[in-house]
DNA sequence: TTGAGTTTTCAGAAATTATTGAAATAACTG
DNA sequence: CAGTTATTTCAATAATTTCTGAAAACTCAA
């Protein structure tokens, strides 16, 4: 299978790339192809179409479907498996979300709990333990929205980014709104104003 | 410079982790010292901590400040170079998603651009074309996302992210009001209803 | 159960990346 | 300017990662 030169470009920028997005340029390669191609493809179609060997091929595979970025499909009457990456692209931002998460920052954050309940043992550890708190907390504020953002379907998601900074205008507007709102319970209920 | 154990511990899991990040070992051990120090540290008392060659530090260094996590700094009297890590963790958060865009993101969405504008040759170069616009448009759309989302203050940014899912709620709210008022513009100028 | 077809494993080779020490360069001081 | 201190560069080497070929393991049909 000889490669068209459009998906040979292709293919072969997501393997350069590969090594800056933390997998190797086979792994890259693969993803690429099976991600153009419009039907899934076998072990023996990805090693010839990207020259390289059998058994790296089996090893890519493997660590992709790790990644949750390729499935395994069964065509009938045919032993052999087949591979293909999911068709909806959002829900590839999704698993792609969630992998990187698992792998780039759970493990920092699990150290940073652990480390911000030892007593600290003079000045210095009192300012580091400060930093890594700073650190902690910003870092629960992003994986707990990017958890929730997780949950919206396509289409609000859709709408949330194409809304971009009028976010903002949107925040202001539901500060007065909920501003408005206090006040006329402090006015119904002086004691809550605390 | 003996580390006490609390840094220690941070700095080697930097160290660690850095491979994940797209740096070296090196690079993260440095960064992790820098971000917790309470004073900027010359690149001998760097060296010294961490128990690596002088030229590797220079390296290290090097490579963050392209990345601008890293400042050089000086102190009065001193001949040497201080260097000392941004202390708004926000803004640190900026500078990673603009440099990490900046190298994982731009360069692909580049080459899409560019192979996006080829007619394709058959069916097969049409249906790798296609999903190739899915990839470029999405990756559009966050990134416009992002660079707006950039030029939020801190607390905006902090509000935005402690409403989590809530947004949904908001857009829903959002999507009535604008609905309505077309309802309203569509009854003054019946010409618009197309 | 045999054997052909298929996939996985894994030890070693090849390629790549990280680190060092020495030398070169740059920046300052007296 | 000469001498001193600080920093960077870079070729050599060390460490790590990737890739391969051969063998083992698995799967299914006859």
């Amino acid at each position: 299978m000889a490669l068209s030169p459009l998906v040979q470009t292709f293919v072969l920028h997501f393997g350069e790339m590969g090594g800056r997005w933390g997998v190797n340029r086979t792994v890259g390669q693969i993803y690429a192809l099976l991600f153009l191609s419009d039907e899934p493809l076998n072990a023996d179609q990805i090693t010839e179409s990207l020259g390289i060997s059998r058994s790296n091929t089996s090893m890519g595979i493997k660590e992709l479907e790790a990644w949750r970025l390729v499935r395994k499909r069964h065509i009938q009457g045919d032993r052999r498996d087949y591979f293909q990456t999911p068709d909806d692209i959002w829900q590839i931002l999704r698993i792609l979300a969630e992998e990187r998460r698992k792998r780039e920052i759970d493990p920092t954050l699990s150290l940073l709990r652990d480390t911000l309940m030892a007593e600290p043992a003079n000045d210095l550890e009192r300012h580091a333990q400060d930093r890594m708190r700073q650190m902690h907390d910003l870092i629960e504020l992003l994986t707990g929205w990017a958890a929730d953002v997780q949950k919206l379907d396509n289409e609000s998601l859709g709408q949330l980014l194409a809304l971009g900074a009028g976010v903002s205008r949107l925040l202001d507007v539901k500060n007065k709104i909920t501003v408005f709102a206090q006040g006329k319970r402090r006015n119904r209920d002086p004691e809550e104003a605390a």
